[in-house]
DNA sequence: TGCAGTTTTGCAATGGTTGCAAAAAGTTAG
DNA sequence: CTAACTTTTTGCAACCATTGCAAAACTGCA
């Protein structure tokens, strides 16, 4: 089964998404071309496109194994498990699953993620591709909780929650703080989703409607700088 | 001040969005090129690009107007107005503008829909349009609530909220519904946003840990086809 | 080695996008 | 009304991603 095809294929494959990393990360997205990638690789530029559909497809190779592995853990669901407790899981899990790679230099998200924001067409095809991993994982959830969730109540968990670490991480990345502020983004944006936006703010009398240890602060909050207009 | 440069301008601009919006939906978006639309509106090609920054643009002219609307909702908060009702008050306001339009054959935002989901391109463009739009709101959150929420605390509200619609309704457009539905998409994202994903199981013991009316219905669930694979 | 199936490649064409400098307007002062 | 100035439009050339097509190279197997 392993004939020299396949193996040669997945070199390539691998080649390419090394040369298009370290080209990207060395000279910028758009500076480089398709043609020095395809150089690297050793390969023609016309075959570049039997490996992936475009340019900013090398980036992502692995979303699809990123989404079947929290479709795995949607389908592990406990019995009687809550949805929100399986999706918390689902993203602990996938933070882990960031994390594993932390064996070269930058981490691959590292780079991907200082990649996506600084390159439009990036960021534009990562919003896309994230969308449509939250389409399939809704999907998922529905089957799992089967008769529990509507489709659309499940698209709902899945878009709150999903939606509440984007931004939450976007806006610690647009701060100048990179690194291990995210987490505390993942924190915060999964807290707010599960509990509710409604318990953010304390109905103005009960001690504490607070959503958990970080709330704990209606911090003074710095001075920061206001965001770039549209 | 309105010489006849300025209404010349906005003259141009809008034979271009609506040469563009007629091109796209009889002809597919692909199928359109820039050569087209410039006909249609009577401007050389090379124009174009100093009326919009790209194809894609064309379509998502209003992404300002309807981002200023927003915040200008946020910026109305009332005193002591929660968090998760001010957010709430923003949607609602946005989807009367979005209504508001309903004059010519289809709305804009029909058409639009239709659109975006026929056209790869037009999607990620469209979702990144969302994502710039959302960091802004929550800066603009975090500038309302001072003291009150933390800059990542109103990005991951903004983010459950908009998140959640987003995901519920495309699951609404994903099936054969388009229509009327997406309004009940729209209602069910914004209530688990708001009162959280937890609330959407009923903790196996106490009688009504439901969301809201529309969380009555643990339905059958008409069987539906599986989502393309990505 | 030679056949059959698959992959790679070269080539040409399409179309979006940009920089640049000339041409065409529009605006304003005299 | 005209000249001088500013802004907008245009034509042109170039770059690059992307695609279809058919020839060429390669792999697996008899």
């Amino acid at each position: 089964m392993s004939g020299l095809r396949e193996r040669k294929k997945v070199r390539t494959r691998h080649a390419l998404i090394e040369a298009a990393l370290r080209l990207f990360t060395e000279k910028g997205y758009e500076q480089t071309t398709l043609a020095e990638i395809a150089a690297e690789a050793d390969i023609s530029p016309r075959t570049f496109f039997s490996y992936f559909d475009s340019k900013e497809d090398v980036l992502f190779f692995d979303a699809e194994a990123r989404l079947r592995r929290a479709q795995a853990v949607l389908a592990g669901r406990r019995p009687g498990e809550p949805v929100a407790d399986l999706l918390s899981r689902m993203v602990s899990d996938s933070m882990e699953f960031t994390i594993e790679d932390n064996d070269l230099h930058l981490s691959l998200d590292t780079q991907r993620t200082r990649l996506v924001l600084a390159a439009p067409a990036l960021q534009a095809r990562a919003m896309q591709v994230m969308l449509d991993s939250q389409t399939q994982l809704a999907w998922t959830l529905h089957e799992v909780f089967a008769g529990e969730l509507s489709p659309e109540q499940a698209a709902a968990a899945v878009g709150a929650v999903v939606g509440a670490i984007k931004v939450a991480a976007m806006m610690v990345l647009l701060k100048g703080e990179p690194n291990a502020r995210i987490e505390d983004a993942v924190k915060i944006g999964t807290t707010v989703a599960l509990e509710g936006v409604r318990r953010l703010t304390p109905p103005r009398d009960s001690g504490d409607g607070r959503t958990g240890p970080e709330s704990r602060r209606p911090r003074p909050c710095a001075p920061m700088p206001p965001p770039p207009a549209v």
